[in-house]
RNA sequence: GGGUCAGUAGCUCAGUUGGUUAGAGCACCGUGUUGAUAACGCGGGGGUCAUAGGUUCGAUUCCUAUCUGACCCA
């Protein structure tokens, strides 16, 4: 280990070609050659069937084939790789599928970017934009044309996320996962899209899709309703104004007020929208049934406010002069007619839970076609849901005033043509959060479309799809635990899944519907097979292109191909069917169990995949897809703020695994508590290196002093000094403790448990106990080969169960202890069994506490210059009861666990006495001894040295 | 604005049903060793447990509010 010359007396020093610095970046991919090479995923597998060992299945979130991986992507990829390798060194068989998403807008609008000629786009992407361009060519179409088959432009997304998958996939690799990757999953596969069609169909025969006319978030630009995850709230404003919609019979007004005499004058109820453009669709006026309104004579008529807000919104319409003649409840104004304020129209109050007194004046514009509450309350009330604007966001045609206008340019006009019939009573500004498309940064409207719906509360048989998911959600364990109120809370919440789109690169929602009547085909389930069959062939393409004579004949002529696509999340939460159902190596093969022991994704997805997923397996085969659900946060910076480019704090995977290792990252992953959100930074990692280097540093020692011993040389147990026992029985404690911890995925209580086992118990207890031993005896002396067999089993045991978090320095460990084979083949090293363990650790546990005294008390000494070295001292330990018997039964053999060259036990009260060694110190090992200098040979020797280099070597029971 | 969660030494984390001077590792300081040496041993300093109230004989631990941050939703 040292370059310095031979001593005169040598002794046992060694080397080993596990070098102090892992340099890890460097030498790390030629690790994962050796994986790859070796085909260790396979022979895992291989080795699993043979043992028939059971199935742990970590079904793997697909991540979104768009992007290169950021820290988020890795520490996921991390954690499951940490989980399946612990399992299979459990004894579990942990085949791991990884897994794409590839359908969807995101891909979608990448290309049509390339198709409309973005210029960064086409800089990532040239030779997709290639084709493009030689496609307008060879069909004679102008160098800008924009108008493009779909199918052309499906096959350009499937080829774009193949790209995308290979440039993560390498990254994945990189960080040391295990995994299929030759055969991951991809949503886009012919036979998974063909599988995701079949989800569909089964809870279409399973009665859970129905169709719907109903408000949903539309964007114009895209033409499309828009999932709740491709919504972003964005500050905007907007005019907000206070608009009067004039009581129609004021004797009912009358009557409604407890009979108060109205006079001559107009009334009218007030209301305040922040979307002037949707009074069109006005059908109502929502009150609080609760709620006091108060009935008000003013120069502008009377008007109804709600009372908590009526002041303040008489300021806002400039009236001073005011009286309150009456108030009610809101549940009497029900049923009250109102005139629209422009159009021949009445609209009657009706009462909904929706309306609040926070702003505005407790009236609340019901228009059932552009709001969610909206369209609720009148489902009750069984108003129209009639809605005047078209696709492109543009009035249709028998829409009075704003026909063909679009709804933003409209907003001005309907607020001059409220203020034209005297209605508008106030036009402000308001900046408030509103929904913008995710793709466009533009905002949305809600509008109200056919679209077709996983029914939340339709009964079938007994029960709601809402009844079976909260089922689900019971029979579900949760790490951390408060993922099953996150998920309850959500599924409780959940309306209908609107899982129609009308979009290009997506599934596609194979039924044939009525041209009249738009019903489904009643032999849908059948043809539904049938289209699935051809998808499984040709890809999605194949219902694209099918003509519906093919398989309707002569009912063709009343029915037609559905053109939505299903949204994307529905592809990822069929993926319990499409991908685990199908893989012979993740099938469980009971079909009354979940079908993944585990699924584990970011808090985000609780909303997301884990929801999906639940949703689609709950109507599919009654219960959930995961036994186990896990979630982590997100990545923070040192501060606790999100990562973003702006604000410059975006710590990149690959840049830290190309400065300091995959290793570095992964152990990083592994400490740090991920169940809220994670922080990284430069101070974090060097902190990690710290503690990296602490466990290298302990691994060099185990494997030099091991480096000329090899199994063959182990001594049975029974045959161990007693100390050397003890540490098996410490090593045990200490696999069973970082076992627990991996079971129970707190790898960061694992962490600090490596650390602690490193530091303490090995670093500064047992090791620097043995090194007189391993240094001072004689090579093959029983001493010695005691403390070796010791550290064999140390150093084996502590590589497997490094294995799963340092990956790659726990295989270089591997091949530098000359094993056969491969670490992560295999389970936990099998434990010699230690009689009289708890007797041992009582033992040690008071012996301990007396060393830990004594070290404090020769540093006191030291302090003040009465010795250096610990071996300069010599101790008198007065002890009594049980301390006095651990302490005596070792003998003259104290002295080596106390590192000091004397160490006497003296029964009496406990007390520690110190003193400088008066003896001479042996050239060899250190020790001052009254027989350095006795021996004429070798004056610098003690006797145990000159033993053990010339004579038959000493005898060492203890320690 | 609503739901879920977090806030303990510079950093990463412990802290058991509320109970004597709140622990560990790393970092830092001092020191020893020079046979784990860009390593290792020994010792030490460092926290009003986010803030403010409350319950209690007693709260880091229970309750409320506030602040900060994260995810989701509106």
């Amino acid at each position: 280990m040292s370059n310095k010359p031979a001593n005169k007396y040598p002794v046992n020093l060694l080397d080993t070609p596990f070098p102090m610095r892992g340099d890890l970046a460097k030498r790390e991919p030629g690790f994962l050659k050796q994986w790859e090479d070796a085909k260790i995923y396979q022979q895992l597998r291989l080795a699993a069937k043979e043992q028939n060992r059971p199935k742990f299945i970590l079904h793997d979130g697909p991540p979104y084939a768009n992007g290169d991986i950021h820290i988020g992507h890795a520490m996921n990829k991390i954690l499951k790789d940490i989980i399946l390798k612990s399992k299979s060194l459990s004894g579990f068989d942990t085949p791991y599928v990884p897994g794409w998403d590839c359908h969807g807008m995101p891909i979608e609008h990448q290309i049509e970017k390339l198709v409309k000629s973005d210029k960064e786009a086409i800089k990532a992407n040239p030779a997709i934009h290639a084709q493009i361009v030689a496609y307008r060519k060879a069909n004679g179409l102008d160098e800008k044309e924009i108008h493009l088959p779909s199918s052309f432009i499906r096959e350009l997304c499937r080829e774009y996320a193949a790209i995308q998958i290979e440039r993560q996939k390498v990254d994945f690799i990189r960080l040391g996962v295990l995994a299929d990757w030759q055969n991951p999953y991809l949503t886009m596969n012919f036979k998974t899209e063909a599988d995701i069609v079949r989800t569909m169909g089964k809870i279409h025969h399973n009665g859970y899709l129905v169709k719907g006319q109903k408000p949903v978030h539309w964007c114009v630009d895209c033409g499309s309703a828009l999932a709740e995850a491709e919504v972003e709230y964005e500050d905007k404003v907007s005019a907000a104004i206070d608009v009067a919609f004039q009581v129609v019979d004021m004797a009912a007004l009358s009557a409604a007020f407890g009979g108060v005499n109205v006079g001559e004058q107009t009334a009218s109820a007030v209301i305040w929208t922040t979307t002037p453009w949707t009074l069109p669709a006005n059908q109502a006026v929502s009150v609080h049934p609760e709620f006091t309104y108060d009935l008000i004579a003013t120069e502008k008529g009377l008007l109804i406010l709600v009372r908590e807000l009526a002041e303040a919104a008489l300021k806002r319409y400039d009236i001073d002069a005011n009286e309150v003649i009456a108030q009610a409840k809101g549940d009497a104004l029900n049923g009250l007619l109102l005139q629209h304020p422009f159009l021949a129209r009445q609209v009657p109050i009706i009462c909904g839970e929706h309306v609040t007194a926070d702003a505005g004046t407790g009236l609340v514009h019901t228009a059932p076609a552009h709001g969610l509450e909206d369209y609720q309350v009148g489902l009750k009330y069984k108003l129209a849901v009639d809605n005047p604007v078209a696709n492109d966001g543009r009035y249709v045609s028998t829409t009075e005033f704003f026909a063909g206008e679009t709804v933003w340019k409209a907003n001005p006009k309907v607020v001059a043509l409220l203020e034209e019939r005297g209605a508008l009573l106030a036009n402000k500004k308001l900046e408030h959060s509103y929904p913008h498309c995710w793709r466009h940064k533009t905002p949305l409207i809600f509008r109200a479309t056919t679209q077709w719906f996983i029914g939340m509360d339709k009964k079938v048989g007994n029960e709601t799809l809402r009844d079976k998911a909260n089922r689900a959600v019971d029979a579900t364990e949760f790490f951390p635990a408060w993922g099953r109120a996150r998920l309850e809370a959500m599924i409780k919440n959940s309306p209908d899944w609107c899982v129609s789109r009308q979009r290009t690169w997506g599934v596609p929602m194979t039924f044939f519907i009525h041209k009249e009547t738009a019903e489904l085909h009643p032999r849908s389930t059948e043809l539904l097979e049938e289209v699935a069959k051809r998808i499984e062939q040709e890809g999605i393409e194949a219902w694209f292109k099918l003509d519906a004579t093919e398989l309707l004949g002569d009912d063709a002529a009343h029915y037609e191909k559905l053109k939505d696509t299903i949204d994307v999340w529905f592809d990822s939460g069929s993926t319990h069917f499409a991908v685990i159902e199908q893989r012979e190596e993740l099938n469980h093969g009971d079909a009354n169990r979940p079908a993944a022991d585990l699924y584990l994704e970011g808090s985000d997805q609780h909303r997301g995949w884990f929801q999906s997923s639940l949703k689609t397996a709950c109507a599919t085969v009654g219960h959930a897809p995961y036994k186990q659900l896990l979630t982590h946060g997100f990545v923070v910076d040192g501060k606790g703020m999100k990562m973003s480019k702006s604000k410059g704090n975006v710590v990149a995977p690959q840049q830290v695994i190309n400065q300091m290792g995959a290793d570095m990252l992964r152990l990083w992953t592994a400490s740090t508590d991920y169940s809220g959100e994670v922080s990284i930074s430069d101070e974090i990692l060097k902190r990690t290196t710290d503690s990296y280097r602490r466990v290298r540093n302990t691994l060099r020692f185990l494997l030099a002093n091991l480096s000329d011993f090899t199994p063959q040389d182990r001594l049975p147990v029974s045959e161990l000094l007693t100390l050397d026992r003890y540490a098996l029985v410490e090593l045990a404690k200490f696999q069973h403790n970082l076992t627990s911890f991996y079971d129970k995925y707190e790898f960061h209580l694992g962490v600090q448990e490596i650390h602690r086992y490193c530091a303490d118990e090995l670093g500064a207890f047992y090791l620097d106990i043995i090194k007189d031993r391993l240094y001072t005896m004689a090579a093959g002396s029983h001493g010695r080969r005691s403390a070796q067999t010791t550290l064999w089993y140390i150093t084996q045991a502590l590589v497997r169960l490094l294995s799963p978090i340092l990956s790659f320095t726990a295989h270089e460990a591997w091949d530098a202890l000359k094993n056969e084979g491969n670490v992560f083949v295999g389970e936990w090293l099998a434990l010699p069994e230690i009689h009289e363990a708890d007797t041992l650790q009582a033992a040690f546990a008071l012996i301990r506490e007396v060393r830990a005294n004594a070290q404090k008390d020769i540093e006191l000494q030291r302090a003040e210059g009465v010795l250096g070295s610990s071996l300069q001292a010599e101790v008198t330990i007065h002890a009594q009861g049980e301390v006095f018997q651990a302490l005596d039964a070792l003998g003259d053999e104290l002295k080596f666990i106390m590192i000091t060259s004397q160490a006497h036990i003296q029964p009496g009260t406990p007390a520690i006495e110190v003193a400088a060694a008066t003896a001479e110190k042996c050239e060899r090992c250190w020790h001052y001894h009254p027989s350095v200098g006795t021996i004429a040979a070798h004056p610098t020797l003690c006797t145990r040295c000159d033993c053990n280099l010339h004579g038959a070597g000493e005898t060492r029971q203890h320690a």
